[in-house]
RNA sequence: GGGCAAUUAGCUCAGCUGGUUAGAGCGUCACAUUGACAUUGUGAAGGUCACUGGUUCGAAUCCAGUAUUGCCCACCA
């Protein structure tokens, strides 16, 4: 017999070690014939310990896989883990300064050895995070786990860069840059954050002009004063006119430029440029041709452009250029408490300083990309997919946000200025310059020292993880024919859902797409599924520096199983929304797990008492065969609990199907608990019908299992048929139409109603709760079900005595129950008056006729009918239909009513 | 500066395309409880659905505006 509670931390690893080596997570053991239905696990930072944000996205997609599998899909879900090139460098390299106080490993080790040693890190973090991947109960497929570097992705991540270089997507470049002098690399655009300062707000004298700046420090070298074409108040300077200012360190030698980028309403509408150090500079600067000079070095310290300042790290600088400035009088004012936004790197937390450097950028505009048979730019591609619904985004509003970035994105800078990744494919001899997947022949070539984006490779994540391994050891084979000939990737892409944080959207999501697009011609999934972000319990997000506020799953799984965890982050969420955990809602999950072991537990008594091995048990209520009951000589409850659990299979089929599980979760929840539970199993104390109880529960905990894994499968091997296998692979439960008795449920209902009823007669006259009352119950339309029941009613109602008297007629002082058939003869408050009710139901059944007979359209809004007559004409037609149906339910409850 | 979202019970949130008495969980209170389950049961209290207008027979739901909060994007020096 089942112990008392249910321990989960007993069970679940021995549970999980069977369905692995049951071979279960593998596509093999599914169903030959299915439909195959992928999910590509976000591969983790291999950085370490995963936090909320990966249980949750192992949960959901734990969820999408084990329903799909159930249904004899034939699932794969690839799991795997990422190098995460500056994230892994970093705490490599912050771990060796702390540990043995080597202040700039880089130089101590040199590249080798600094490898070397993320290496041996990134192995032990794999290990633990694979450990904790199976804590969740993830049931993917451990014999292709794939790394980020794996040489087979290497070798795709390489061929990609160089076809992309070959077909000009891919080019070198000066460009304005997001440099980090903290990190000594570049960083994406999307790398970098944005955050509001407030700074003193300078004008000066610069010549003729006053100039406004936040930033002294960068006008050094600044020699173009720059204003609208149209601007009336500078109309006698013409573009080109020159003229010598005094400036910072002496007179400068300065030109005018009109240029339409600047606002001749902000300030005084003049300003000066520092091309090497701003984006808006450098665009004007390379439409009019102008010189661009770098005034700060890639350390951060001002170059010896600044004269007498060369060295000086520019935040000292600063306040000693204005100083200089005052004294030479060209301060004109100084407004304190400017608010402007400064870019920061968000992966070391410094000041990014933009400069010019040569750097690797993918072309996002290069027309390139064979789609839908035709030649497009990258861009193109990526706002398609999603507008022609190729890519389906949940939730949907996140289709706008991703169009924005779309409109606004520029080409992507994918070279890193760190060791830790993958080695940029070039190589240089002189001014010679070879791109390839091997190294070139000859001596005196040097390979490139940067390295790509993590990014870059990682897009490729949906089919490279899918590349047959042994194909790309064979060099002469192209990657085209390599694709052709993984079988996997044949068979499993695209991926169906893409499952991850919002916060990503960007970075990857969008990235696997350009990527995936350009290489393969597929998407590279048909949804994504963006989740939340998890949260405490006063809406602050969890974070390393305050630990306090953080939940560890590892933490939560041995106290309160990972079901428990996986049910608190799922139900009540709804995708693309942030959402607060704390322990009471996980307990509140685990209560609920409980419930159900308990509930198991009661039907297993129930079998016992019976004598009866609950694997015997088959239900087949159609024929009545083998002495057992036919359905219609099942009592009341049975009958109804039957039609019940139609439903409840629909909407959690519908519900899984479609992506909403927090609902389908309720569902099956409210299910188990108020139906089956609070209600089922109290009538069938003493009079049980343990066919049916067996079949509700295993029908239970095949709809929980992708919820709930761990204990649906230990109650499975309790309760399953003798010949069925484990509930992992077992087949998902279908919709019995010939089941669905809906006056069954009706009167159930009733049923619970009358028994409701007593209890409140009991409250609201005050009688002890001890003590046991009678009660006069008339029932003209369901005598015969209620009278079958007439022992649950004085049972759970407390009830001494009932009598039920088919010709009686509806008493004035009686109290009814919701129907006029079924009075309790006790005076009492507060129960539905039916003929108030009635009145109000042909109050507004009245109301609607008016309305819903003879269609009637009116439009409701003027610029819609300007813009789609028809459509608006078409929806407020249907939307009368609704009506008409609504109309017609009223109808049918007034009939009832009598 | 642009965009998106949220605002419903003390707390955390449901409430789909407008229509029975606005729901759930937690918390609170009362009562129950010796055999599935105290990780329980029954019930109660608690909401003018942020505000103001509008559309409608009818609005938490649709529209407009306001306020507060949060997020994303952005080259205003």
């Amino acid at each position: 017999m089942l112990p008392k509670a249910y321990d989960p931390s007993a069970v679940e690893d021995s549970i999980y070690k069977r369905w692995e080596d049951s071979g279960a997570f593998r596509p093999e053991s599914c169903d030959p014939k299915g439909e195959p239905f992928t999910i590509s696990m976000p591969p983790p930072n291999a950085t370490g310990q995963l936090h909320l944000g990966h249980a949750v996205m192992l949960a959901l997609e734990d969820i999408f896989i084990r329903f799909q599998r159930m249904r004899g899909r034939k699932t794969l879900w690839v799991p795997g883990t990422d190098h995460a090139s500056i994230a892994t460098e970093a705490v490599v390299i912050r771990q060796i300064q702390k540990e043995e106080r080597i202040a700039d490993p880089r130089k101590a080790l040199g590249r080798e050895k600094l490898i070397a040693r993320i290496k041996k890190f990134v192995e032990e973090s794999r290990g633990t995070i694979r450990n904790q991947v199976r804590k969740m109960g993830a049931s993917c497929d451990w014999t292709r786990e794939r790394y980020t570097m794996d040489p087979a992705l290497a070798r795709t991540t390489y061929e990609v860069f160089v076809d992309m270089y070959k077909r000009g997507v891919i080019y070198r470049g000066h460009r304005m840059v997001n440099w980090d002098p903290k990190l000594q690399t570049t960083l994406s655009d999307d790398e970098v954050v944005c955050e509001a300062r407030t700074e003193p707000f300078y004008t000066f004298q610069y010549g003729p002009f006053q100039i406004s700046t936040s930033r002294p420090e960068t006008k050094f070298g600044d020699k173009y004063v720059v204003m609208h074409p149209e601007d009336e108040r500078y109309r006698k300077y013409k573009h080109g006119d020159t003229f010598t200012a005094e400036w910072i360190n002496g007179p400068v030698h300065a030109t005018v430029i009109k240029d339409s980028v600047v606002d001749p309403a902000f300030g005084t509408g003049v300003m000066t440029i520092t091309p090497w150090h701003d984006a808006v500079d450098f665009g004007i600067a390379e439409r009019h041709g102008l010189e661009k000079e770098q005034i700060i070095g890639f350390d951060g310290k001002l170059l010896p452009a600044a004269g007498e300042f060369a060295g000086t790290p520019i935040e000292k600088a600063r306040p000693l250029i204005v100083e200089k400035l005052q004294k030479k009088g060209l301060v004109v004012t100084t407004v304190e408490g400017h608010e402007h936004n400064v870019a920061i790197s968000s992966r070391g937390g410094g000041i990014v300083e933009p400069q010019i450097k040569e750097q690797w950028f993918v072309d996002v505009n290069k027309r390139a990309v064979n789609w839908k048979g035709k030649k497009m730019t990258i861009k193109e591609v990526m706002s398609d997919v999603v507008h022609s619904g190729d890519v389906h985004i949940i939730p949907e509003r996140f289709n706008k946000v991703y169009f924005h970035w779309i409109d606004n994105l520029r080409d992507w800078c994918i070279s890193r200025q760190i060791w830790w990744g993958h080695r940029i494919p070039a190589w240089y001899k002189g001014s010679e310059i070879y791109v390839g997947v091997e190294p070139p022949e000859g001596d005196g070539w040097e390979q490139d020292s940067d390295t790509l984006d993590t990014w870059y490779g990682v897009s490729q994540w949906t089919w490279s993880t899918l590349v047959d391994p042994k194909l790309t050891e064979d060099t002469s084979l192209s990657l085209q024919e390599i694709i052709k000939r993984s079988p996997d990737l044949q068979a499993f892409h695209p991926t169906h859902v893409m499952e991850t944080g919002y916060d990503i959207l960007f970075f990857w999501v969008a990235r696997m797409i350009l990527m995936t697009t350009y290489t393969l011609g597929q998407v590279p999934f048909k949804t994504v599924y963006l989740h939340g972000l998890i949260r405490t319990r006063d809406g602050k997000k969890m974070s390393k520096s305050h630990p306090e506020t953080m939940i560890d799953p590892l933490d939560i799984i041995p106290k309160y199983g990972a079901d428990a965890l996986r049910l608190s982050m799922i139900v009540g969420q709804s995708p693309g929304a942030d959402s607060r955990l704390y322990e009471e809602k996980i307990a509140g999950y685990r209560n609920f797990v409980n419930k159900l072991w308990n509930a198991s537990r009661f039907v297993l008594l129930q079998c016992e008492a019976a004598g009866l091995r609950p694997a015997e048990l088959k239900m087949d209520p159609s024929t009545g065969s083998g002495g057992k009951l036919k359905i219609d000589e099942y009592s009341l409850a049975d009958r109804a609990m039957l039609s019940r659990l139609q439903s409840v299979i629909q909407k959690v089929t519908e519900g899984l199907a479609e992506y909403r599980l927090s609902e389908a979760g309720e569902t099956l929840y409210s299910f188990v608990w108020d139906d089956f539970c609070d209600w089922y199993l109290e009538l069938s104390k003493g009079n049980a019908n343990t066919a049916v109880l067996v079949h509700i529960l295993r029908k239970i905990l095949q709809l929980l299992h992708p919820y709930c894994p761990f204990v649906t499968e230990e109650l499975w091997s309790q309760v399953k048929p003798e010949d069925a296998g484990m509930l992992i692979s077992k087949s998902w439960p279908e919709v019995k139409k010939e089941w669905v008795d809906a006056e069954a449920e009706e009167t159930f209902l009733q049923l619970i109603s009358v028994i409701q009823a007593v209890r409140k007669i009991r409250a609201d006259q005050g009688i002890e709760p001890s003590k046991e009352i009678s009660a006069i119950i008339h029932t003209k339309k369901w005598v015969e079900l209620l009278e079958s029941q007439e022992g649950h009613i004085r049972r759970m109602g407390k009830i001494s005595s009932l009598t039920f008297d088919t010709d009686a007629k509806p008493h004035k002082n009686a109290a009814s129950v919701f129907l006029p058939e079924i009075e309790v003869h006790v005076p009492l408050e507060g129960l539905i008056d039916v003929a108030a009710e009635r009145k109000k139901l042909e109050k507004e059944k009245a109301e609607l006729e008016k309305y819903v007979n003879g269609i009637e359209v009116k439009l409701k809004n003027a610029d819609f009918t300007a813009r789609a007559p028809e459509n608006v004409i078409a929806a407020e037609r249907e939307k009368k239909e609704t009506g008409a149906e609504k109309l017609r339910k009223i109808t049918e409850r007034l009939q009832m009513l009598g």
